[in-house]
DNA sequence: ACAGTTACCGCAAACGATTCCGATAGGTTT
DNA sequence: AAACCTATCGGAATCGTTTGCGGTAACTGT
């Protein structure tokens, strides 16, 4: 029999059962239950960062006193801060974000959803969303969708868990509903939208010049003497999608040409896709003699296949497409583009989204912020003028 | 005056200062110092996303309860457990990751450095670094070191203070010292290496056939007929730019062809370096009729300026690289490479790394997984066969 | 000398979740 | 029926920081 932990004494003690793999006792006099301690088994001391509290310690003062040094508060003495400082500095203390962040309900961390980061375009905009960020003292959380609905919704709900200050969005092609994004929208989170923005949402938005690059890509093929203008468009649920090919439609219109449907392939970024819509073009009757597309990487793998037939470009068949890719300027013929600057989109993004974090209460919103494209015309589409 | 906090009386009240804007009194009585609590101002009630403690109070039950129940733990009834697993769910509850970071001393976060994001390579191993991280159920914060040792350093820093469970690292083309990583190693943070890893450090890596793919690239322009091959190398400092090189010596030397110093260049990743090089090289009295840049960009900018001078690729002068980008296939001629699998290198580090932080005392060291590549032979260097 | 004031610091309660213990109530054994 | 057990739950400490508020000593002016 054990001593009672109480009383110290054996005479009362009586067993009682076990509790997680010890023996548990109970003194009738005192009332008292109590489990055997088995000895040592008592070393494991972890490692342990300095904390505020062993500073405190240290120096033999409370931790609210080092707490109020460390982040250079009001009420505190000169002197003691400069002491506290140095012991700081000593025990190489760094604070614990996390406790920070959980006292103070911010972890000023935001958060970014893609579609996929090996898309040029988003990994330049991702850096630009670091740098601004990094500036301004927030990490970044970067997930992708990998361009599903589903995915994108999970990635949501993996961020907002994380407590993100904020949300820096471009939608998958599949999300055409936004109910995962109101949800937290409406609990005042911080949301920003940039490229693949929706209107149905409230957000602040950074968009590119989609309407106007379109417009200029098409009204310069119609220059070169285009008369039939394909135009391998995105997927149909993005607002990106639509407002570029609004574009060409409008650039059809002001030059008087008929707009054929037979001249439209909406892609859904698949591999074959360029081979298909070329192929169904130039089987047609009348083929186009330009194409645009809205991804430059069709254009290229397009104008692989032309290459192949024999046809010429662009006295035969001229491209565009918009793209912000070394391979435009590099691949024989050099592509014309509609120059996109993913850096800039990225810097406006975050810092819309942190001025958003900020001042989050007054926080007026600006709307649609565009970064401007710059039209490059290259060999893909420039005839040799007569 | 005011009345007393303590015996809600005014006759020993007097004057005490100010506080913190306040008028502050003081009873001489009870010996109690207060300050009047200006009315009204207190309605600020903030949002606040339910919490363990709002289910245990909606069931009447204690937070330990609900905790063990959310947990899936031992010691609960089924049916509480039930309970408590309904009202989490209506109440919309979401635990609060901080608090469990906290709490628990990880944070399931990985950290992951690498010199640019917008280096296609890079994105493709966060791919595969995310894809596997999000698997396991771990999130990842990503800095960039820019290329420079002292961003590096405070990247370092500042994925420690975010308290990451574990760091995955390509050093930047500066970093000769590694003082900055063997800090936290020694205090048992998980540390993988990749591709751009080194040897001072004992730390798991994940490194490509950097010998190999050099060795078999050189070989095969040799096999191709080609007498003096220049090299592109990569910076100095880099352990992989080393090895690469020494595949490019290796191969020189088991068919007999001299090593000339003149053919060398160490590239440092800036852009005209291309041209310095090319130039330098075909100025020579006998210009090289082979040319391998251990980066496919270099490869590619030489081409696009071979090609203006009319010099014939392959005949007169062939290009091999190291590269996985699309544009080695789609460029004209199409770029002879040694294929990198960037995607899996994430993966595989991401899974190195994640096992290391869940054994971390057990973890046996896996030193210098490869991932293989792949030599393929394309028009920039395969000659007509006789 | 004393009310009134200031400067500085400590205490303790947050933040949200986990976990070690001990406390019950109701069984089972002898 | 006493002795022992099990299942289940509550209390409180803990993680590391921040912060509201009160306490104390010393200082100011009259």
């Amino acid at each position: 029999m054990s001593n009672c932990s109480k009383c110290d004494n054996t005479d009362h003690v009586a067993k009682a059962g076990f509790l997680r793999g010890k023996q548990r006792y109970y003194c009738k006099q005192c009332d008292v239950h109590f489990t055997v301690e088995i000895a040592g088994e008592k070393i494991s001391r972890k490692p342990h960062q300095t904390t505020i509290i062993d500073i405190a310690k240290h120096l033999g003062v409370a931790p609210s006193t080092v707490s109020r040094a460390l982040n250079n508060k009001a009420e505190i003495n000169p002197a003691t801060r400069q002491a506290i400082l140095k012991v700081a500095y000593e025990l190489d203390y760094k604070p614990n974000l996390l406790a920070q962040s959980l006292n103070r309900g911010e972890t000023h961390t935001i958060g970014v959803i893609i579609p996929n980061i090996e898309r040029p375009f988003f990994a330049g905009v991702l850096a630009g969303i670091q740098h601004m960020a990094s500036n301004a003292g927030y990490r970044v959380i970067i997930c992708q969708s990998n361009e599903t609905h589903q995915t994108e919704i999970l990635n949501v709900q993996a961020l907002m868990a994380s407590r993100v200050d904020g949300l820096l969005i471009s939608h998958s092609k599949e999300t055409s509903s936004f109910e995962h994004i109101k949800l937290h929208l409406n609990k005042g989170v911080p949301i920003v939208h940039f490229d693949r923005v929706c209107n149905e949402l409230d957000t602040p938005k950074v968009i590119q010049e989609d309407f106007k690059g379109s417009f200029d890509l098409v009204e310069h093929l119609i220059e070169q003497g285009c008369k039939r203008i394909a135009i391998m468009a995105g997927p149909e649920r993005l607002l990106i999608s639509r407002t570029r090919f609004e574009g060409y439609v409008a650039a059809l219109k002001k030059h008087g040409i008929a707009f054929d449907k037979e001249l439209v392939y909406h892609s859904n970024f698949i591999k074959e896709e360029s081979s298909i819509a070329l192929n169904r073009w130039l089987n047609l009757p009348n083929p186009p003699d330009g194409i645009f597309t809205v991804h430059y990487a069709n254009a290229i793998e397009m104008m692989v296949e032309v290459k192949k037939r024999k046809i010429k470009i662009p006295e035969e068949i001229a491209f565009v497409g918009f793209g912000d890719e070394l391979i435009a300027e590099l691949f024989d013929p050099s592509l014309t583009v509609f120059h996109l600057f993913p850096y800039q989109v990225g810097e406006t993004a975050a810092s819309l989204l942190i001025d958003n974090i900020i001042h989050k209460e007054n926080f007026t919103h600006q709307y649609s912020k565009t970064v401007k494209g710059e039209l490059i015309i290259r060999d893909s589409s420039l005839r040799k003028q007569l």
